[in-house]
This record gives C-alpha cells, structure tokens and sequence, in this order.
RNA sequence: GGGUCGUUAGCUCAGUUGGCAGAGCAGCUGACUUUUAAUCAGCGGGUCGUAGGUUCGAGCCCUACACGACCCA
C-alpha cells in the first residue's frame, strides 16, 4: 500500500499508534521518567572522545523524535527536548521490542533508557535499552532541512516554527529572560510590580487611537488600554515611591516591522526623581542586560554597531532637528517655523500642506523625517517642545521645551521618559488643548481624564516617569528585523 | 492607503513560447549492525490560493478577490 497525502500519512500514522498499543505500549502515558534533558547530559560528558562508555551510568532521556535512520538490525534516532537534542541508538539484538520502532514516526515523542556512549564520529548517545512513546504525532513534521519557510505558517502555527528552528526558540528565550532582568533590576531598586487596568473608560497617557469594546453588566463602552501611566501616577499619589509595570499595551494602528497592535511595555514611576535620574537608570539598566545576555555591552544589530557602555550620547531635540533639516530659524517661533516648513517641506511634493497642520504635527512630521530614522545611537533626544509633551513638566530652565527623553537606536525609539507634571491646572490646561486637537479632527489626540485630574488635585510628589518599549530591546537583543520576530503571535488577519 | 513580489504534493522548491503536473525531503515496500539532511532499489501522492474571462487548449495570459512578505506613506 502507498502512502502520501496529508490524510494518507495520518490514517498511516492512527494505524501505528494502534499497532504500538496492540504491541502493549500505553497510548498516552501520564508521564515522562526522564533523568537528564540533553544539555545537562551533552554537559556531564564534556570532552568525552570517540569510543567512550558508560555502560555503568543509566539515564533516561525523552524529546520529539527529528532524525530516524534504520538501519536494519540497528537504528539511530534524534530527540530533541526543551534544552537541546541527543541521539539514540538502538539494537536489535539487544532491544525485546526493537520491532516497534517501525511503528515509531517523526514527530512522535520518545522515552530512552540506556547508557551513554560516544560513537566513532564522535557524538554523545544513548544506547538503548527499553524505550516507549510518550506521545503519537498524526501530522508530519515540516521539511527537517530546511524547516518552515513561509513567514505567514511560521506565525500562524509557531509552534512548528519553534520545533524546527533553534534560532527562534533562542530569541524567545531570550525575550524571556531580559524581561526578568528588568523585573530584577527595578526590585532591587526598590520599585514594586503592580498592575493597573486594561479596560478603561477613557484611555489616556499617550497619543493614539485605542480598540473599543462594550461590557454586557454595565452596558458601557470601554477601551483597551494605550498606556499604563495614568493609573500609575495615581499610585504615586496614593503614596508608593516606586512603581513600574509590564503589561500588553494596545493600539488601533498599522502593522510595520517596528509595530504591532499590542506589545508590551514597561513603564516605571519613580517619586522624588527627575528625569535625569531616570536617564542613568536606563542607561544602567540596559547595559547591564545587554552584558549578561550577550557578554559584552557593545552588539551588531542588522549589520550596526551599537554600544551600550554608558554614558551615552544625548542630542537635544531642537538643535538636532535644526541642524538636520538645515532650519534657519527659532523652532519655538511658531510663526517662524510655519514660514520655514512652507517654503522647505510643504513645497517640495509633500501630500499635505504642513505648515497649516497643527503645531503637534508638525514637529512630530519634522522629526519623523528629518532626525529619528538617521540616529543609529543608542543615543538620548533630550527636552522635546512641550507642544509635542502634554503630561511632562515644563524645562526648570527652558520656557517652551519639557524635561523629557528618548532613548533611540537604529531609527527607532525605544522609550520616552520625562519628569511629569504634577500642577494639576496646569495639567487641566494641557488636555484643554489637546481636546481642542481632538475637535479640530486629530483623534489621536489625548482626552481629558477627570478622575486623573482629581488624584492630582491630591497632590502627586515630585515623580518621573519611564515607559520602555520591551518589543523593541528584545529586537535589539535577538538580532531580528521584525517586531514579529519577539512577538510569539503576531496580530494577523484570519484565514478565510 | 499606495507600489512590488509571492501563493504548485504534508514540507522545501522547479515548471521553457500556452500543449500529458515535476524533483528532493516526508510516506509506503524491500535491503543494510556506528548513522549524522544515512545510503541503495522500487511505489504512490495534486481543488496549481479563490472566482471569473480569453483560448481548440491555462500552473503559465487578462480581471477581480483572499492571505502574506517587502518597500513607501
């Protein structure tokens, strides 16, 4: 009988899973009896050479079954587990039920007791003695050379993604890991984890247009959250010091290889602090996780050298838009700088005619082009105009910018931090304005948030405040072109 | 939103000027007692993304749509 559709291989692989049960092999063992996963096994024999043995030392290795090579009488097998692979070999005259290994696909997970052995090309194996499946695969792995190679598969069904290729399964892990580190870096600075709402009635502290949903019981309208900071500072003025959170953010927005609707970010409140304690703190923090991870602080991302040895490089935010837009005139001057973007930008083809855009837009339109994707950094972009800065504290020393940073890296901004205004009308006045954005049509722009202006009519201590885009690091970390690459499934349209 | 490209067997991919739908892996049968993407011999496997159109004849040409990738906004 021949065998080869996709329905053909399953009905093949149902009548093996019976003929192993017939052969009185349990068809779904409750558990795996494993004694070493295959690095700590590769690990216990470092050094070993062709032709050691153990034959005194019994281990149990289990793990998805990738290679099967029969060899008539004998046969070599690789597993692989969470931790990594190694290979087993099985006799014929040693093993009472060597014939089921025919019944035995790829895919299927496998238990191994023997001893361990190093064959005469040199690898690490176990050479067994009884074996039994832990579980039967029905569907046949993906191509075991080249792996998956459609993005789209790849995302849909991760899972195969992350069974056939290592790189991927590394760059999650580490993901996981940096976001401990951030944990553990911000407790021993004494912060505390906290979490806040994703459901909110009106969904502030930052400029974007939220995902809308509707509670049965209440029969009231709710958004998912854009930022986690209103709620935050209202916990600064409930009276903790240090708070931070990392939860899923979510924005109603495009996809690019920088976006996805929902991501994760950190943000951290830190009373009696000003922005530039904030700015060391960032600097400390990445470096000291880019060192543990990668063993060094300076890493290739794409082909760019970035150094992350502090202290990095700060440019100010209007100096370097005038130095590189080759501006020629005050950039707080509104009227100055309507003239300079008609005569320079507007002109020459652009779609719209910026300089009649609202002051927030232009500045974000100017800097989009002319300054953020040409910084490879990491360097900070310090004291934005407060046109551009509704929640952050005017400069001690600036009239028009605020106390406020960037941090950016290969074009890309990879948080925002200011010290945060705490003059609740002042504060008022600032979502005045920006409602009245809202009402000239810019539906990005903030709302006002009643309940947020009377915690701060409470009095919120002096605070600053981080948020740090966690997608991003982990981009930066992985060596990856594409958000979609640390997102373990990436927002995608459904199939038909 | 715009542009370009892609969609063929479970997976990875070919498919010429429009003329019988191909290979490798995986699968099935057999050989093989240290293999490494094992090897060797043989066998089968297709809604060519979907729907129309042109044509004697469409995987290939045309239109629309779906999904995705990349670039641009």
């Amino acid at each position: 009988m021949s065998q080869s559709s996709l329905q053909e291989q399953r009905e093949q692989r149902l009548r093996n899973l019976d003929s192993l049960v017939e052969r009185g092999f349990d068809a779904y063992p409750y558990e795996s009896r494993a004694t070493h996963v295959a690095a700590d096994l590769h690990a216990a024999h470092e050094g070993a050479v062709e032709g050691d043995a153990w034959p005194d030392e019994r281990v149990i290795v289990a793990g998805r079954v990738m290679t099967l090579r029969g060899m008539g009488k004998v046969t070599f097998a690789t597993l692989q587990d969470a931790s990594g692979r190694i290979q087993a070999y099985f006799q014929r005259d040693a093993l009472e039920r060597y014939a089921a290994l025919k019944k035995v696909d790829l895919g299927d997970w496998l238990e191994v007791e023997g001893t361990p052995f190093v064959t005469k090309t040199g690898e690490l194996t176990v050479q067994a003695d009884d074996f039994r499946p832990l579980v039967k695969s029905l569907r046949p792995l993906p191509d075991k050379f080249h792996g998956l190679t459609d993005k789209e598969q790849r995302y849909r069904q991760r899972y195969l993604d992350l069974m056939t290729d290592e790189e991927v399964r590394r760059a999650f892990t580490l993901r996981s890991r940096m976001m401990s580190m951030v944990r553990a870096h911000l407790e021993s600075k004494g912060f505390l984890e906290v979490e806040t709402p994703v459901l909110q009635s009106i969904p502030g502290g930052a400029e974007a247009r939220p995902f809308t949903t509707h509670h049965n019981a209440l029969d009231h309208e709710f958004h998912l959250r854009i930022s986690l900071e209103l709620y935050l500072k209202r916990l600064i003025v409930g009276g903790y010091d240090a708070v931070f959170e990392m939860g899923r953010n979510f924005r109603n927005e495009g996809i690019s290889h920088k976006h996805n609707p929902e991501y994760t970010m950190l943000e951290a409140y830190w009373a009696g602090r000003d922005y530039l304690d904030v700015l060391t703190l960032v600097e400390a923090m990445y470096a000291e996780i880019v060192q543990a991870l990668k063993g060094t602080t300076r890493i290739t991302w794409q082909g760019h050298e970035l150094d992350f040895t502090p202290p990095w490089p700060r440019v100010d935010y209007l100096g370097e838009l005038a130095a590189r837009s080759g501006m020629d005139v005050d950039p707080l001057d509104e009227d100055a700088l309507r003239a300079w973007v008609k005569a320079n930008v507007s002109a020459d083809g652009a779609e719209e005619p910026l300089h009649e855009a609202s002051l927030k837009r232009i500045y974000d339109k100017l800097y989009d082009r002319f300054v953020e994707p040409h910084l490879v950094g990491p360097v900070f972009v310090m004291d934005h105009p407060l046109a551009i800065s509704p929640l952050a504290k005017e400069h001690r020393s600036r009239p028009g910018v605020v106390e406020r940073f960037e941090p950016v890296a290969v074009g890309m901004e990879l948080g925002n931090a200011f010290s945060e205004l705490n003059d609740p009308i002042e504060q008022r006045r600032r979502f005045e304005a920006q409602m009245a954005l809202r009402e000239g049509g810019d539906d990005e722009a903030m709302r006002l948030d009643e309940e947020f202006l009377t915690a701060l009519e409470y009095g919120m201590p002096p605070t600053a405040g981080l948020g740090l885009g966690i997608d991003r690091f982990a981009m930066l970390l992985a060596d990856v072109p594409s958000i979609r690459d640390v997102i373990l499934f990436p927002l995608l349209r459904p199939e038909e």
